[in-house]
DNA sequence: CTGAAAGCGCTTACAG
DNA sequence: CTGAAAGCGCTTACAG
C-alpha cells in the first residue's frame, strides 16, 4: 500500500503486467539503475560502463521496450514523423517513392506521413513551416517540382528543418541532396534514336516549372549532337507533361509539311498522347512515327506498341532519401546511403523502329 | 529576475515572445484562469461559464494556439495520428483515397500517415496492432481487401483500436463502414452490354480474395439476368486482377470455337489485358469484341478505344471514411458524413458497340 | 560512469 | 463553474 510501484502486483521483479507496455521506469527497476542511465543506453549518449549497458539492453531486448515516441517527442521537441511533400502528378512515382520510404523506414519507429502541396497556393511556404513546426517533423522528403523551389528551401533552412530534396541534378549540398540525372537517360534516348537512323526528330517538352523539362531537352541535345543531328525548331514543341498536351503537339508536329519520323516526349503521359494523335491521323507506330518517352509507368508496357521508354529507380530513390535524411541526424538509426544519385536507364520496347524511307 | 513568467520580457500583458510558441500556460495567464481552464475550453468539455470561454477563445484566436500534438497525446495515451491500411495494388486507387482523406483532415490537427500491409505476411495482425498501440492512432481507416479481413476487424475491436471499413457490402454496423455498392456498378455494365444486343457475353471475374470479384460477378449476373441472358461456364474465367491475366483471359475466350461478343473485366488492369489479346489475335475493339472494365483508371482514357469502364468516386469515399471515423470518436472535431454509401456509375466510351453480326 | 530533480505541454481525478 | 496538484513517459542540465 505505501509502495507506489507495486500498484497491481506484489511481486517486485515480476511486477510486469501481461498486456501493459513498459516504461523507462519499468526498465530501470528491473535493471536497478536510474531512468537517466536508460535513457542514455536508449539514445546511445556513451558515457555508460559496458557492463550497465549491457544489462540494460538485455532487459529492453527481453521486454521488447520501445520508448514512448509522443512521450520523447515532447521532451526533445521534435517528433519521429518524416514528411513527403511533393506536387508530383504521377500517381505510380508518388505511390513508389512511398514505398521506397516505407522500406527505408521499416524496423525504425519513424512514420511516414504524406503531405501534398500545391505550389499555387499563396500562403503555401507558411503552411509547410507552420506543419513542420507544429507536428515537429523529424524531416521532410521534397520531390519533383516542389523540391526545385529554392524559396521553399531557404525557409526550411531558417526554421531549421531537416530535408532532403530529390531533382535531376544538383541544386544543393550533396547531403541534401538525390540526384536523378535525367540529362544521361535522355541522352540515352537520343542515341538510341540515332541508332535507328533517323534525322527528323523531334522533342515535346516538359513545363518550365520542371527542372526535368530542362534536363531531359539537354540531355537529348546532346545525345543528338554526337551524332552531328540536333533538333530544329519547328521540331521543339512544349507540353504540360499532360495526356492533352502530348497529343496536341503530336497532332502538331504531324501536320507538319514534313513531318518528323521520331519524337523524344518529355514523360510517358505524353507519349501516349503522341500515340493518340498518330491514331487519328491513321497512322501507325512505330512504322511512320517513331515513339519515346521517359518515366517508365505502368502504361508504357499496357499500350500497343509497348513504349520504348526511360526509367528511373523511384522506389529505390524513397529509400535512398529517407536513408540520407535519418542518417544525417540521427546517425545511429541509419546507416547512410551508399550512394545519392541514380542513374536512368533506357527501356527499349516496340515503339521505336528505323524510319520507314530507310 | 524572480518572475519565472517574465524570462525574456519585462512586461506581463506583452509577454509572448515572437517566434516562440505559445504553450496552455501563457494561454491561461493571458486569461487569468487557470490552465485546467483553458483546458476545458480547447477540449469543448463545457461546465465553464460562456463568459470565461469567450474569454479564453477570444486569445486562443488572437494568437492563433494550438495545443501541442504530442503533448495532448502524451497525457491523453492518443495521438492524432490516422493510419491508412491497404494492400491495394491500384497506384490510382490508393493516391486517390489518400488525397480524400486528405481533404477531410484539411485544417484540422489530425495527420495521415501510411502503413501499406501485406496479407500473406504471417505476423501480420501482430504487426499493425502492434504499431497502432504503439504509435497511439487515433484510428485506421482500411481499403479492400484487408478491409474484408474479419480476423483483422477483431484484433482491433479487441485493442479497441477505432477503424472504417471500405467494401463492396456491408460487413459491419454503419458506423465502420463506407460501402461502395460495386454490385451495382456491375449490373449497370450488364444491362448497357444487353442493351447494345450482344448474347455471347463472357465475364473475367477477380481473385476470390477480393469481395469486389464476388460481387461484380453477382451484379452482372443481375443485370443480365433481366434480359433473361447470363454467363455460361465456358464464358466464365478467373483473373488475378492484374494485366497479364486479363491478358490471358482474353486469349482464351478468344480461341473458344464460338468467341464472345462482349466481355465485362472485373476490373481496368484485365481489361486493357484483353485489348491486347484482341491485338495480338489481329481484331479489333470494339467491332470484334466489345469491353467493358471497373474502376475508371488513367488509362482507360489513355488506351484506343477509350474504355467503357464503371466509375466509384474514390476521392470522396476517402473524404467520407475519414469523417466517419473522427467524428465517430471526436464529435467536435468533424461533422458526420451525409452520408456513408456510395454508387458507382457506368461511364459509356468507344470500347462498347453492337455486335457485328447484328 | 551514474543519479535526483526539474521540465517538456498537456489532462485527469479530486476538491471546493 | 474553477483551480492546485499530480501524472503521462521521456530528456536535459547539473551534481557528484
Amino acid at each position: 500500500m505505501t509502495d507506489p510501484d507495486s500498484d497491481d502486483n506484489g511481486s517486485k521483479a515480476a511486477a510486469v503486467p501481461a498486456g501493459k507496455k513498459l516504461t523507462i521506469t519499468d526498465i530501470a527497476r528491473l535493471a536497478g539503475v536510474s531512468k537517466k542511465t536508460v535513457s542514455r543506453v536508449i539514445n546511445r549518449s556513451g558515457l555508460v560502463r559496458d557492463e550497465t549497458r549491457d544489462k540494460i539492453l538485455k532487459i529492453v531486448d527481453e521486454y521488447d521496450f520501445q520508448p514512448d515516441p509522443q512521450a520523447r517527442a515532447l521532451a526533445l521537441r521534435r517528433s519521429h514523423l518524416i514528411a513527403l511533400i511533393s506536387d508530383q502528378p504521377n500517381p505510380q512515382y508518388v505511390v513508389d517513392i512511398q514505398s521506397g520510404i516505407l522500406d527505408g523506414l521499416a524496423e525504425t519507429s519513424y512514420q511516414l506521413v504524406v503531405r501534398p502541396c500545391d505550389r499555387e497556393s499563396p500562403t503555401l511556404y507558411d503552411d509547410i513551416c507552420e506543419i513542420i513546426r507544429h507536428q515537429k517533423f523529424f524531416g521532410v522528403i521534397l520531390t519533383p517540382s516542389i523540391s526545385e523551389d529554392d524559396e521553399l528551401i531557404g525557409r526550411l533552412r531558417q526554421i531549421e528543418c531537416p530535408y532532403v530534396r530529390i531533382a535531376a541534378v544538383s541544386l544543393d549540398s550533396p547531403e541534401n541532396m538525390i540526384e536523378t540525372h535525367d540529362y544521361v537517360g535522355a541522352a540515352e534516348a537520343a542515341r538510341h534514336i540515332a541508332d535507328l537512323g533517323h534525322r527528323d526528330i523531334a522533342h515535346i517538352r516538359g513545363p518550365d516549372m520542371f527542372l526535368s523539362a530542362k534536363e531531359r531537352l539537354r540531355g537529348f541535345r546532346v545525345g543528338l549532337a554526337e551524332y552531328s543531328l540536333s533538333v530544329t525548331d519547328e521540331y521543339l514543341l512544349r507540353g504540360g507533361y499532360t495526356f492533352e498536351s502530348g497529343m496536341h503537339c503530336g497532332e502538331e508536329l504531324l501536320s507538319l509539311p514534313k513531318p518528323p519520323t521520331a519524337v523524344f516526349a518529355g514523360n510517358d503521359e505524353m507519349a501516349v498522347g503522341v500515340y493518340q494523335a498518330v491514331r487519328r491521323a491513321g497512322l501507325r507506330v512505330p512504322e511512320d512515327l517513331s515513339i519515346v518517352g521517359f518515366d517508365d509507368a505502368p502504361i508504357a508496357t499496357r499500350i500497343w506498341p509497348m513504349l520504348t521508354t526511360v526509367r528511373l529507380p523511384i522506389r529505390y530513390m524513397g529509400r535512398t532519401a529517407v536513408q540520407l535524411l535519418v542518417s544525417n541526424h540521427d546517425r545511429f538509426a541509419m546507416e547512410p546511403p551508399s550512394a545519392t544519385s541514380v542513374m536512368p536507364s533506357l527501356i527499349v520496347r516496340g515503339s521505336t523502329a528505323a524510319p520507314s524511307g530507310s
